[in-house]
DNA sequence: CCTCTATGATTGATCGGCCC
DNA sequence: AGGGCCGATCAATCATAGAG
C-alpha cells in the first residue's frame, strides 16, 4: 500500500553526485489553505502549515468528544465560529480520528509478549 | 508532551534514540530498497519485531529517513561511525539504472 | 555544565483508493 | 460526477538525547 511512482526519462546526465530515485522527486502541492485577506493574495496558496490556536484546538477537541463525525451543518458552524475553513475542520477531524485509532492500538500492544523467532 | 505546550510530561514518554543494532537493521533495509523505500505494513511489522520497536516507530523512522535523505538528495550514509567503530555495513553494489532526469512538474 | 547537532515525534495538509 | 473517509505519507517544526 503506497505510491507507485515511475518516471522514465531518457535524459543524459553527465555526473550524478548521488543517485536520485523517483521517490525523491515526489513533491506535493502546497496547501491551499490560504487565509484570504491575511497575508497573501486570494487564491494564492499559503505554502505554510496553519498553526491552530489553543482556543481553536480546544474547541475542536470538545466537539470531537461530542461527535467523532461531523455533519455538514455542524462543520459550517464550527468553521465559522473558529474562523477556519470548512476543509480545515474536516481535515482536523479526519486526523483526529486517525490519531485516536493509533493511540488505541499503541496502548494495546506496546509490550512485546515474546519473539518466537528461532 | 502535548504539542508545543510546555513539556510537563513527567512520565515514560521520553524519546529514546534507537540503538546501533536497530538503526543498522533499518538502514540496511532502506538501502537495499532504495529504489522504493516504502515498506509494506507486513514488512514494517517484521522490522518492528526485529528491532523491538513499535509499528509507529518504524513508520516514523522511515518517514524521517526518507525525508532527510531526500533533502540531501543522497542515498549514502557517510560512515559517521566514531573512530574505531565497527565498519561493516557493506554497501551492496548494484549499479543498475538510476533515474536522474531533469524535472517535470507540470502543474 | 553548556552549546550545537542528530533524530524521534507531532500534526496540518496532500495523494490515491474506495464507497455511496 | 462529487464529496467524505481511510490509510499512508509528506513537510515543517518541536523537543530532547547526545556529542564535544
Amino acid at each position: 500500500a503506497g505510491h507507485r511512482e515511475n518516471a522514465r526519462s531518457p535524459s543524459t546526465e553527465t555526473s550524478p553526485p548521488a543517485q536520485t530515485f523517483d521517490w525523491m522527486k515526489v513533491k506535493r502541492n502546497p496547501p491551499k489553505t490560504g487565509k484570504a485577506g491575511e497575508y497573501g493574495f486570494v487564491g494564492q496558496p499559503n505554502t505554510v502549515r496553519t498553526n491552530f490556536t489553543t482556543k481553536q484546538l480546544t474547541e475542536l477537541e470538545k466537539e470531537f468528544h461530542f461527535n467523532k463525525y461531523l455533519t455538514r451543518a455542524r462543520r459550517v458552524e464550527i468553521a465559522a465560529s473558529l474562523q477556519l475553513n470548512e476543509t480545515q475542520v474536516k481535515i482536523w477531524f479526519q486526523n483526529r480520528r486517525m490519531k485516536q485509532k493509533k493511540r488505541e492500538k499503541e496502548g494495546l500492544l506496546p509490550i512485546s509478549p515474546a519473539t518466537p523467532t528461532g | 508532551y502535548d504539542r508545543y505546550g510546555t513539556v510537563d510530561f513527567g512520565s515514560s514518554a521520553r524519546r529514546k534514540n534507537a540503538t546501533r543494532e536497530t538503526t543498522s537493521t533499518l538502514k540496511t533495509w532502506l538501502y537495499e530498497h532504495r529504489k522504493n523505500p516504502y515498506p509494506t505494513k507486513g514488512e514494517k511489522i517484521m522490522l518492528a519485531i526485529i528491532t523491538k520497536m513499535t509499528l509507529t516507530q518504524v513508520s516514523t523512522w522511515f518517514a524521517n529517513a526518507r525525508r532527510r535523505l531526500k533533502k540531501e538528495n543522497k542515498m549514502t550514509w557517510s560512515p559517521k561511525n566514531k573512530a574505531g567503530e565497527e565498519r561493516k555495513e557493506e554497501i551492496p553494489r548494484e549499479e543498475d539504472e538510476y533515474s536522474a532526469e531533469g524535472e517535470g512538474r507540470g502543474r
